[in-house]
DNA sequence: CATACGTCCTGCCAGC
DNA sequence: TGCTGGCAGGACGTAT
């Protein structure tokens, strides 16, 4: 659920509180969230697989690398919190559905990490605790050979300068997905969760099943737009909470009551009144006006 | 190659 | 009251 905001989010509440700090101690609770960047991302099975072949030893989870090293700053790719250290290798932290990064000022997990997976350690007292009741986050330790690589499986950054409409239009040209699987796919546009991609597409009135590759270039302007808007409001009301998504200062996120769409069936749609349906596609729930976000008719598609 | 679908994981809540 | 079953979904593996 951490999404791109919410990645932003903590990943400024956590630079104020890690640069210039120095790792001491990385202990791993729960082995399963530590993805071991040397091997071949691989499921459950798969990884556990990989690990005993190459004889890896479940502590041996690479984080243990950045014990000694100073954190130089924290910053953000999509959805990944990414903790750069002083010799440019990087923690990466993918937050999946409930991770969540509580610093504390003392050495033990804040009374909030009650599912804690990871502890790291600070030099001079304080530390950080990743919690996930579900534990489909990850943590990985990229070594700084690795991180172009490993950066470029992402799509650009949305809020980017260099992330135009005419960028946007190209991927939406790429694909004949409908355009909010395309939203979420992290090779295509890197950061976009399913809250967003559901708000976005209410803000530019355009169906969540719409071909990507059907957009008129109009349409394609204002998806641009009500993307990035979002995008950026959501981080400046600090994210969105549905169930535990904190703030690395504790806090929930702000941005729940400006959700138009997202979870509100029934609801009158704000802008035209209309009730709020429900579609799954994908997996996943979609949240849409039948009205105002109606898909063009057949002869027009 | 591109797209679609199943899997993991557990807290929560509706329904009986 | 207590139990059950369904639901939430990011990202990866497998299938088509």
């Amino acid at each position: 659920m951490p999404e791109l905001p919410e990645a932003e989010t903590i990943s400024r509440g956590l630079d104020v509180f890690l640069a210039g700090r120095t790792v001491a101690r990385v202990t791993v609770l729960r082995p399963d969230v530590v993805a071991n960047a040397g091997l071949r991302a691989a499921g459950r099975a798969g990884r556990k697989r990989c690990e005993e072949a190459a004889g890896v030893a479940r502590s041996a989870s690479g984080l243990a690398a950045a014990e000694g090293k100073r954190v130089r700053a924290v910053g953000r790719r999509g959805k990944n919190v990414v903790v750069l250290l002083d010799d440019e290798d990087r923690i990466v932290v993918n937050l999946g559905m409930t991770g969540r990064l509580l610093p504390s000022p003392g050495s033990r997990p804040p009374p909030s990490a009650r599912h804690c997976a990871v502890f790291v350690h600070l030099e001079g007292g304080g530390a950080v605790a990743y919690d996930d009741v579900r534990r489909f986050g990850r943590l990985s330790y990229v070594p700084r050979r690795d991180w172009p690589a490993w950066s470029a499986r992402l799509g650009p950054e949305p809020l980017a300068p260099s992330f135009t409409a005419r960028r946007l239009q190209r991927i939406l040209e790429s694909s004949k997905s409908p355009v909010r699987s395309l939203l979420l796919d992290q090779r295509k546009i890197a950061g976009i969760g399913n809250i967003y991609a559901v708000e976005s597409l209410w803000h530019a009135a355009v169906h969540p099943m719409r071909r990507a590759n059907e957009f008129s270039a109009r349409a394609a302007v204002r998806l641009h737009r009500c993307l990035r808007r979002v995008l950026r409001e959501a981080i400046r009301a600090q994210g969105t909470t549905l169930r535990n998504y904190l703030t690395a200062s504790g806090q929930p996120g702000g941005f729940g009551p400006a959700l138009r769409a997202y979870g509100s069936v029934g609801n009158p749609c704000p802008r035209c009144a209309a009730a709020i349906e429900r579609i799954v596609f994908g997996g996943r729930s979609a949240f849409l006006c039948p009205h105002c976000q109606a898909l063009p008719p057949a002869a027009d598609r």
